[in-house]
DNA sequence: TAGATTGTTAATCGATTAACAATC
DNA sequence: TAGATTGTTAATCGATTAACAATC
């Protein structure tokens, strides 16, 4: 499924397991490159993120060479190659449906602030909420959203509603053409293959550590 | 690192690929008892899930045997299993450090309502929010902190405060005497070893979409 | 240049899948 | 009982680690 395009116009399969690590890439690099450190090599960067230099250079051999022999990294540079092969260089417009603590804690995140994910509309279909300013971003009503996904070519809806609602929001998502959607309600959205989806489960991480609180309990 | 009692007294490690799958477990095992379902086999489970049959079978082997040949798995009783191993039978006290939208989003998310997670209290250090009451717990100040945890026996703090104040937060928390801190804050906590850290990073999973959404741009 | 560090190949390790005897 | 399905062993697959030639 997951793939990058390769200098011959192949494509490659990139495994799961890189993918997931290539946001943890980014936001090391983000923070050093913030530091102003200039470059990084491989064991330290990797001791940084607790993952091996092999693995780091293995995952990082899959998009391409960005190091320098007996140097290590530019941080800049691999920072920019990174935000590349994750789609970063082109703002991703998008639109947030559901004005809940969530929403509103979405919006004012701070990392997205200075990343390249543009909110451009907000909505919901609560009447006094309607017409209000986040963040600089209006809230408009649902009514509005799918002639509004069509003129606007947005790419991602992010879904913050309640569970009841989130299903018909998808659908709306869908019909106005968005291409992904970002999930936050705890349910298993049913959507078209040619959308991507991504869930959010806040509370599996709880379970988790719920499960290694048990885990140090039994073994003590 | 991760381990489960077996009958013998001994500890056996958990992959840490199982220990991920264990909450997706009991999420839809949780939804189908809702149903009143009443029995599954491995093979109908795992489709609904997305694995195969023996992946599953081959996990629940990690902790024992649950099932009953020719006859499936009674969800019931699974169910009951799988809490028990993710260590859901006795209510967790946790706390909560840090009112902003965040912090009320997860104070009101439906799905804890049910489960054995018990917020106790809430801290913050604004006046105007201390002394407030949401979904029935009372806000009181960060300075009521750390006297609070030792008398309440608190076992998990949940961060949900500006990146600034949270490795102040986390530090109150661990001299507390926490055993779990679940950290909402973008950035690497810094504790002890005695002390299981789970970080939610929500902006990790737009990058993933991100990246699949350009994926799917190189291949077409 | 000598030392450092990459990118990559090969070896190892672990996780997933397949298969089937046990048995309800 | 016959059919179904488990729990588990063995085979396969993929991911991680180690090692090193290439080279800055």
């Amino acid at each position: 499924m997951d793939s990058i395009q390769t200098g011959s116009g192949k494509v490659k399969q990139i495994p799961e397991a890189v993918i997931k690590r290539l946001p943890v890439y980014h936001r090391y690099l983000t923070e050093l490159a913030k530091r102003d450190v200039e470059r990084i090599s491989s064991p330290e960067l990797a001791a940084k993120i607790g993952i091996t230099a092999s693995q780091l250079r293995q995952d990082l051999s899959c998009f391409g060479s960005f190091g320098h022999q007996g140097y290590g990294y530019r941080i800049h540079e691999l920072l920019g190659e990174i935000s590349r092969i994750l789609g970063l260089e082109n703002e991703i417009p998008m639109v947030l449906v559901g004005v809940g603590h969530l929403g509103r804690a979405i919006l004012s995140y701070p990392n997205f602030k200075d990343k390249k994910f543009g909110f451009i509309a907000i909505f919901d279909n609560n009447p006094l909420i309607i017409g209000e300013i986040i963040e600089e971003i209006p809230v408009l009503a649902i009514t509005e959203l799918e002639s509004y996904l069509i003129k606007n070519n947005v790419e991602v809806g992010v879904i913050t509603t309640p569970i009841s609602a989130a299903q018909e929001v998808a659908n709306l998502l869908i019909q106005g053409g968005v291409r992904g959607i970002w999930n936050f309600a705890p349910l298993a959205l049913k959507v078209p293959d040619s959308v991507v989806v991504e869930h959010v489960h806040i509370s599996e991480s709880l379970l988790e550590l719920s499960f290694k609180l048990q885990q140090k309990r039994l073994k003590s």
